[in-house]
DNA sequence: GAAGCTACCAATGTATGCATTGATAAGCGT
DNA sequence: ACGCTTATCAATGCATACATTGGTAGCTTC
């Protein structure tokens, strides 16, 4: 999918300048690639592309999770992430993964939101955002996702009773089992699509 | 320090166009902000932001340290750790916080670069480059940073021999340690300059 | 004298035009 | 026939021009 300048613009109905400035606005948020002469695709994300967001992402919610069980949210915020819980869990009862996918993005929006570190929040959201392309193409090679409901039930009591220690143990030792099964899914994808090349 | 677009391009001797351009890029990764009809300004930094900018960079190079500790990097690559390390206590030693913040300044950008996670290189440097920005600020206030040294030695021993546990432990006591003495010295000029306002 | 309204103006956002550049392809030489 | 050179042309980057918008100052009225 390849684009350019004047080409989009036609599209838009605008002229070229506003959208050039949106282009180096999503350039810099990582979301298309610009090459000179070649027009501009979105930013294709290979599997590599993949574990490396992901990783990133785990890094900085761990460093959430730790900040929120150490600041005792209030009952407000905690009854939203019972509530997204609960969304997950209902989710998963109706095998409905699309509903699962959006109470998952939700709960770790909370997660993000509320850690009260401004910056944390603005990069987290923008590599949960790039997580969330991704997130629809593994859920169907994805085996139920019951440990992330009870992991992040667990996260939440830790929260609730201001144990930051086991909130980072807890959110630590389910990213490393997630990045794991993220592994075998991106091999399996590569093996099965091997010159359809990455995933945008 | 206001600045209209119109003034600026007129000072730089080009069109609003680029101008324009290079300014929706720094604000992107928020080095200025642009606010209408107001003009724009150089992110001022306020303490907080040091704080949150400090912590992010801290969870981030704890993840970057790890990575590099798993991986067993090449010689060549520890010798320029090494390297850098040597000149901060030539630096110390020599009493020059501007080699010794230059020394530290190559060291982190090493740790980050190497760190083999293309996505966490880029944010990482996009935090030490902003962080960079208030250290000649701190430096002035702060203790001879020996503790850094050694810190900093002692994270690049544990990478030498792929220990990741002692890597991730020693860096983030460290990043402990210096965030408590941040807010030490933030207070410290939050009470001297009351009314100067955030410090760019 | 102060508060509200209006008119003006400058900065922004968008459009268009021009110069430069490099990619493509046609022509030439071997 | 294949490779190199060169010419063309379209996309980009920059400049300029125009429309819109909001801020400010001056005026009016209470």
């Amino acid at each position: 999918m390849q684009a350019l300048e004047p080409e989009l613009a036609l599209r838009l109905g605008m002229s070229r300048t506003p959208v050039r400035e949106a282009l180096i606005r999503l350039e810099q948020e990582g979301f298309v690639e610009l090459t000179p002469r070649r027009g501009m695709r979105v930013s294709a994300l290979s599997p590599r592309d993949i574990r490396e967001i992901t990783e990133v992402l785990a890094c900085l919610e761990v460093e959430a999770a730790e900040r929120l069980a150490l600041r005792r949210c209030t009952a407000d915020e905690l009854a939203q992430f019972d509530a997204a819980i609960a969304a997950m869990d209902a989710a998963l009862e109706a095998k409905d993964p699309e509903r699962w996918n959006e109470a998952d993005y939700r709960f770790h929006t909370l997660l993000i939101e509320s850690c009260g570190n401004r910056h944390l929040v603005e990069t987290a959201k923008q590599y949960l955002e790039k997580a969330h392309r991704f997130r629809a193409l593994t859920s169907v090679h994805r085996a139920p996702p019951v440990y992330s409901n009870v992991n992040h039930a667990a996260v939440v009591e830790a929260i609730r009773r201001g144990d930051p220690q086991s909130a980072v143990e807890i959110h630590r030792a389910h990213k490393r089992r997630w990045l794991r099964e993220l592994d075998d899914i991106l091999r399996h994808l590569q093996s099965s699509d091997d010159q359809a090349g990455p995933h945008g």
